[in-house]
DNA sequence: CGAGCCATTGAGTTGATTCAAATCCCGTGG
DNA sequence: CCACGGGATTTGAATCAACTCAATGGCTCG
């Protein structure tokens, strides 16, 4: 999204930016925390989760190399809702908020980018809620593998790669469920040869019967 | 939020804007159809809903007298990714999309105020996505009596009557569990003590207590 | 090369669903 | 105004998906 920026406006982040190193686990910013600015990632991948009071974790989204983090909770002038963990080695450039809230009330276009933004994120949550709400964990796992390989299947074979190591935990927490049953899941899946994997290495093999699945 | 604009933003708007009555059951806009103008709930109520392939209903929220529906999809640029049906008789305003989109674009107060709610509203749906995700349905019916209460709660002598009518499936495609659940579990917080009842009528009788299992 | 976390498998339990049947309630038409 | 019909509500019973607890084996990283 910066790169529709003028230049003049790069420039002007360019200059404040500050670009961290986060390891494997490190915390960009805290549920309750008070935002001063928004994160853009640059390299590596970041979870956004929340905890509830028994202390399971749900995991809202993944983001990936050129997503922004944490501007729903600085434009919304509220205290972050949610939790961003590295969940790899990752570059994360932070910009403070008097830059983003000027060049966004200064750049009609970047204004609108980033409503419309908002107004899609809060479309793919409604969804997201309504097969948490109404489907199995079957289906939501089926759901969920499919959307991993959008978002970072790389294309090989027959066959595609999930190229992003999570644990299974961290599965279950997107799927909102226990871990033992994604992993029991995940080898009935293995055995129907809908997908492969080896460890933390997913392959989606047939994509169509877990579209199937997914939809059911 | 109209209220905040311009006399003679309000003068393009009352102009233009297309006041209609429904009855209940009958609906707004529906899931998949495109965006042609926001609507303004004058009076009644307004449920918002996804249905699921095998025709289960999952309710997003509930609207009310005062309340926008339907800029989500107009400002992002989607169809409708929901269906807005009258939970009883409403008069509703339409504004059409070029006079809101203009209003909008001229008025940087107003502007900010719909990003604002935009972001506002996306957090409401990722704690609510957290809660249906990682509690159980007692919790979560705990949960949404007393945003019902909170929304819809009349003061009255030591108990809160709730002043809206919802079916018990509808409670329960709110909740995201079956109809008989909610029959099961409403009775047990009758006879608990936590809340009384006379057919839709529901009144909140021990809000602390109420609270206690919503946090559970 | 050991420690500790992660993954796997088994077994038992349970919260919630589904199906079925009975009763209640509300609006409508006679 | 009242009887009727049909949807809404309630209750019961059986089933099952998913969770929890527990134990074992495997992998990774210092």
């Amino acid at each position: 999204m910066l790169n529709d920026l003028h230049i003049q406006e790069q420039e002007v982040i360019d200059e404040h930016k500050e670009c961290v190193r986060y390891r494997k686990g490190d915390v960009i910013f805290h549920e309750g925390g008070i935002p001063k600015g928004i994160y853009c990632i640059r390299k590596g991948g970041v979870k956004i989760s929340k905890m509830t009071s028994q202390g399971k974790e749900q995991i809202l989204f993944l983001s990936q190399p050129g997503d922004f983090i944490g501007y729903r909770a600085l434009i919304g002038e509220e205290v972050y809702n949610a939790t961003a963990t590295s969940i790899e080695d990752s570059s994360i450039c932070y910009i403070p908020k008097s830059d983003f809230l000027e060049i966004m009330h200064r750049n009609p276009a970047f204004f609108n980018k980033m409503i419309k933004k908002v107004c899609n994120q809060l479309g793919i949550m409604e969804q997201n809620l309504t097969i948490i709400a109404q489907k199995s964990v079957k289906e939501r796992l089926a759901t969920t593998l499919l959307m991993l390989k959008e978002s970072y299947g790389m294309d090989g074979d027959e066959s595609t790669l999930i190229d992003i190591r999570l644990s299974r935990e961290e599965i279950a927490n997107v799927v909102g469920t226990a871990t033992e049953t994604v992993i029991r899941l995940l080898s009935t899946f293995k055995n129907e040869g809908l997908i492969d994997f080896d460890g933390k290495r997913i392959k989606v093999i047939n994509e169509e019967q877990l579209k199937k699945l997914a939809v059911a």
